[in-house]
DNA sequence: CATGGGATCTCCAGTAACTAGAGGTTCAAG
DNA sequence: CTTGAACCTCTAGTTACTGGAGATCCCATG
């Protein structure tokens, strides 16, 4: 029986990130000593890291939701997860293609930039003119979401 | 002189947007119509395609307000302009080989699916398993913001 | 000149996924 | 038994918007 504390390090999930997949319901309401205070099993870590790598997967939590009441079930198909984790890959490939149309452009930015004033700045100039821009194929009009690079995770 | 409806065509910016930049001060308070309607000038305009064209580069709004209180100032040496977006650019490339991980990780998980039942599928498996996990670079102790896929402009 | 419908107004609340702080209690080591 | 770290709950803040309610305005017809 592990203390939240020790969850926390256990699978590198920051204590208040913890109650809150319990807030939300992800993580199921834990036992409680004589004082109130949380403890886990094995069960709950599994859990836990189940859920903090299909984050570090940029999963969003409705998609993880979905994964763990899959998983819960085991002889039902696998199709959902399948295409769940295909939609997500097709996510992750329309970012990396208009991340590197992004790089592309910042790259000619600054290479123009010969570093004088702000008046002959490419930089700035580049910023003020959508004319000429690559990245405009960001003009998806896709649903949306946040993920890619959730912050999360720095063990300091 | 326009309207709000008219500056947001015109921009591809939601209405409630402009209205927010502009509680956030990163636009100007525009003129008002006797009926206290907003009416906005060229200026105005070239104003927000800036930010919208730095919002689509991927730049916080800080960085933005940063940027904006250079371009007002063109006498200024371009020096930090140039700082901003080569940290942009870094951050990109961060998000970039992230993502080239994950993608790498997902069609791994995919192709092992042989399409059963939960409990022999591949994709839960790999995730409930965060062994031979490539991503984990993510562990980088970066400050996060959020960028990258912004979820604007459906021009719908 | 009246009227009607779309555009606009303000204000408040909600989104994702946490994070941080206040102020108080509990646990475990010495 | 004391002390200090870990824990508790609750509230509010973060980023960058988005949406809705209810009221008002503008302007083109009739």
């Amino acid at each position: 029986m592990l203390g939240i504390g020790q969850l926390s390090a256990e699978t590198g999930t920051k204590v208040p990130t913890i109650r809150y997949y319990e807030d939300i319901g992800l993580l199921p309401e834990p036992e409680r000593t004589a004082g109130n205070q949380r403890r886990y099993g094995k069960q709950q870590v599994d859990r836990l890291r189940f859920i903090r790598h299909c984050r570090d997967m940029g999963f969003p939590l409705t998609d993880i939701r979905a994964l763990l009441d899959l998983s819960d079930d085991p002889e039902r198909s696998c199709a959902s997860a399948d295409t769940i984790a295909r939609h997500q890959l097709q996510e992750v490939e329309r970012r990396l293609a208009s991340l590197a149309s992004l790089r592309q452009e910042l790259c000619r930015m600054i290479d123009q930039c010969a570093g004088g004033t702000v008046a002959d700045c490419r930089v700035i100039e580049s910023l003020a003119d959508h004319a000429h821009c690559i990245a405009d194929r960001h003009t998806t009009p896709a649903p949306t979401e946040q993920l890619a690079e959730p912050t999360r995770r720095d063990p300091a």
